[in-house]
DNA sequence: TCTTGACCTCAAGTTAACTTTAAGTTGTAC
DNA sequence: GTACAACTTAAAGTTAACTTGAGGTCAAGA
C-alpha cells in the first residue's frame, strides 16, 4: 500500500502518517523509489495509536509502549493504571454533566445564586482537570 | 486584594491571572499605583472559569459566555449542549475503560490476538476523540 | 519520450494556554 | 528616606501534535 491508501483507509492525512513515522510510532516496510510502502497491519497499528490517544496517552507514551519492534509490548499494569485514571476522570465528568444539566434547567435568576451551581464551581476548582 | 492574594486563594499563578485579564476573562476593580486591585468576587469568577475549562470549553468560549459585564450571562442551551457532549464523551470513556481493564487482565498471548482488545481498537479508531 | 500528479524532505508555521525573561516601577518595612 | 520585595509591561519562549510551504523526484499514462 502506498501512503495515499493508508491515508484513505485510516482517515488520517498523509502528513500525519509521515509525522508518526518520524516519531517512531509506525514504520513502512520499505520504499519503491522514494515512496513509502506499507503493509496491511499498519492499520492495526494506527488503530492502536488511536486507542492510546483516546485513552489519554501522549504520543511519546505510546511510542514507549509500542517499543521499537512492530509488535506492541504493552505493560498490563500500565493499562490497569490508565483504566483507573480514566475511571476517576469519568466520575468527575459525570459530576460536571449533572451540574451543567441542572444549571441549564435551573430557574434561579442568575447561575451564581443557585446553590447547586455554586457547588459545581467548587467541584471544578478542585483539580478536576489537574493536567 | 492584590494579585498575590488572589493567586494564593485561587491557586493560580499571578502570570495566569494577568493572562486571563488580558484575554478579558477577569478584570480588576482598579489600581493602586501600578498594582491591580481585585475584589473578593474574583474568586467566583475564577471558579466559573475553572468550571468552564473542566467542562471542555476553551478560554475563548468562556470569554464569550461571560460577556463584557462582570455577571455571567450563560446561555442555558449552550450548557445543555455541553452536557450532552460531555455525556457522549463519558460513554466513550467508559468503553475505553472497560476495554483497558480487560486488556490488562486478558490472557491472550498478545493483545492483538484478543477479540475484545480488537473491538476496542475499532471503538478508538472511530472518532472517539474527534476534537 | 514527455508530462504530470502524487510522492518526497526539511524547515517553518499553527494553536492553545500559559510561562519566562528582561527591564522598569513602587508600596512598605526599617 | 532608602532599600528591596513585589509588583508592572511587552515580548519571546514552551509544548503537543500536527499542518503548510518550498523546492525536488519520479512512476505511469498519453
Amino acid at each position: 500500500m502506498d501512503i495515499a491508501k493508508v491515508a484513505k483507509l485510516s482517515g488520517l492525512p498523509a502528513s500525519t502518517l509521515r509525522f508518526y513515522e518520524e516519531k517512531g510510532l509506525i514504520s513502512s516496510v520499505g520504499r519503491q523509489g522514494l515512496r513509502r510502502v506499507f503493509n496491511a497491519n499498519i492499520l492495526d497499528q494506527l488503530a492502536l495509536i488511536a486507542l492510546g490517544r483516546a485513552a489519554g496517552f501522549s504520543l511519546d507514551e505510546i511510542a514507549r509502549m509500542i517499543g521499537s519492534k512492530g509488535k506492541p509490548n504493552i505493560d498490563r499494569e500500565l493499562l490497569a493504571n490508565k483504566a483507573d485514571e480514566l475511571d476517576r476522570t469519568i466520575k468527575k465528568l459525570i459530576g460536571m454533566r449533572d451540574g451543567l444539566r441542572h444549571a441549564a434547567a435551573c430557574s434561579a435568576p442568575s447561575h451564581m445564586e443557585c446553590p447547586k451551581f455554586r457547588r459545581l464551581l467548587g467541584l471544578a476548582a478542585d483539580g478536576a482537570w489537574s493536567k
